[in-house]
DNA sequence: CTATGGCACGGATT
DNA sequence: AATCCGTGCCATAG
């Protein structure tokens, strides 16, 4: 046993500890936050550029071998599942740049969101509201939102607010339609009008969409249509018209199902924080999972940093000093984080192989709690590292990490398909003892509710007219 | 009288 | 220790 050896992890741990936690409770995008704070606040710390692999045009880590083209896929013999994720070093897959998620317009042409739609509204604007045009489109952010208030608009640039809105009101028209919109609501309400003049739009539409979205998302249909003094069914059709043709976040190309099971008040996914798909794309293949770290390049500790400190007096170098410190701290928090991650990916996409490849139905009772005996991992860890993350699935819903962990949704699945395909409107007791004869057994006050959760209608409001079908 | 939704309780989960 | 979820009981609507 060497004696001396806590001096040196001892004072790192607990700090190591504590920022490891922090940091993997935090989402990508929270993440890349504090990393570029760091990188403007820390002289030693360095990101340095991208190494792109010259087959398949993925990020690369700074030395080695592109981890797809070359490595053999033989993760597990009967599951091929690739996965990539940080080790040593740091690269990412950008969302946008990946050639094989040709999912945002602007990003085959590779302009920038602002250029894009300041290219469509040019011939409409006139030339002294270009300005101010190019102004508020360098005010959005990655979800093509407003970050700023219209009325700050107007004082930066001495004119009406009315005169901002007009413009506004212009820029909202285009590609993707919704920008430049400062809520969900509000880039929804634009996309009705927008549609409205190619398709029919349901009735009360535009009012559910402006003041009734938090119910919609949480499926509380009743509510709604109480409020509204409308049938619950007519709510129903509005919201199946929101789910298929409206995106809250204009920037972003995939709104995946809505559905909160934890009930917390994040209905709000934009930047995944884990992709799943098939190499290439090809159903079939491989799948390849990849953790998603927001940072362009490699972090590291500059070494003409670290140089340069040996020609420096005594009490400048050890400020440095402490700067590389914190420098190294940051990356292996990152790097502990990024492996939290993977294990718990790793196990993850293994058991829920059935859901991710196949439907809800096929999703697995899972409990945090397993899934940390498994990694031999705290249960809070866990549970840190699942909270408020979302994942990207193959078919490109995006959805959130505890998903996985929903005990119902197979069930509730089930139940809808149940209803949907039977011809005569079943009770919930029925529906019950069907369930049990697939060897579910759950109480009929439970069937209601997920039935509930589902946004179905009690047996005796949905009789089914033999025309429709789906 | 039957089916459903509301309230609340207890056990599981985080 | 706090929270969430399934469930039972009861009032109410059809």
């Amino acid at each position: 046993m060497l004696q001396h050896q806590w001096q040196v992890t001892s004072t790192t741990t607990s700090a190591h500890l504590a920022q490891t936690m922090t940091l993997l409770s935090m989402t990508a995008a929270e993440l890349q936050e504090k990393i570029e704070s760091e990188l403007s606040n820390n002289p030693a710390l360095d990101l340095v550029e991208e190494r792109r692999c010259p087959m398949c045009k993925r990020l690369l880590p700074p030395s080695g071998p592109c981890p797809i083209c070359s490595q053999p896929m033989s993760e597990t013999s009967d599951d091929p599942i690739v996965f990539i994720s940080p080790r040593e070093d740091f690269y990412t897959g950008s969302l946008a740049s990946s050639h094989e998620i040709p999912d945002e317009p602007y990003a085959s042409e590779s302009i920038d969101l602002p250029s894009y739609v300041l290219r469509q509204a040019a011939a409409d604007l006139r030339p002294e509201d270009r300005m101010l045009a190019a102004y508020i489109l360098n005010h959005l952010d990655e979800d093509g939102f407003l970050t700023i208030s219209v009325l700050e608009i107007a004082r930066y640039h001495h004119r009406l607010p009315s005169e901002i809105e007009e413009v506004i009101a212009l820029l909202k028209r285009c590609e993707p339609i919704g920008v430049c919109s400062s809520t969900p609501g509000e880039a929804m309400l634009a996309q009705i009008e927008s549609l409205s003049e190619v398709m029919p739009i349901p009735d009360l539409s535009r009012e559910i969409v402006r003041d009734h979205l938090q119910q919609v998302s949480q499926h509380h249909y009743n509510e709604i249509a109480k409020q509204l003094k409308t049938s619950v069914k007519q709510v129903q059709l509005v919201a199946t018209f929101i789910v298929e043709n409206l995106n809250p976040f204009p920037a972003r190309a995939h709104w995946g199902d809505v559905r909160n099971p934890s009930g917390s008040s994040s209905e709000v996914y934009h930047q995944p924080d884990v992709l799943v798909y098939y190499l290439n794309d090809k159903p079939g293949n491989p799948l390849v999972v990849e953790i998603i770290l927001p940072v362009r390049g490699t972090l590291r500790v500059n070494p003409l940093f670290k140089e340069s400190m040996k020609s420096v007096g005594e009490e400048q170098s050890s400020e440095w000093k402490d700067d590389i410190d914190k420098a190294n701290l940051l990356i292996k928090c990152i790097q502990q984080r990024s492996n939290a991650m993977k294990l718990l990916l790793e196990k993850l996409v293994v058991i829920q192989k059935g859901y991710i490849t196949g439907s809800d139905k096929d999703m697995v009772a899972l409990t945090r709690a397993t899934i940390a005996q498994e990694l031999e991992l705290h249960e809070s860890t866990i549970s840190r590292a699942v909270s408020g993350k979302t994942i990207q699935l193959p078919n490109r819903k995006i959805v959130p990490l505890a998903i996985f962990f929903d005990r119902s949704l197979s069930i509730r699945t089930i139940i809808k398909e149940m209803i949907e395909h039977e011809t005569t409107p079943l009770s919930d007791t029925e529906i019950k003892e069907r369930l049990e004869k697939d060897g579910i057994t759950i109480a009929r006050r439970t069937v209601a509710k997920y039935r509930s959760m589902e946004g179905i209608l009690p047996t005796h409001l949905r009789q089914k007219s033999p025309g429709s079908s789906g």
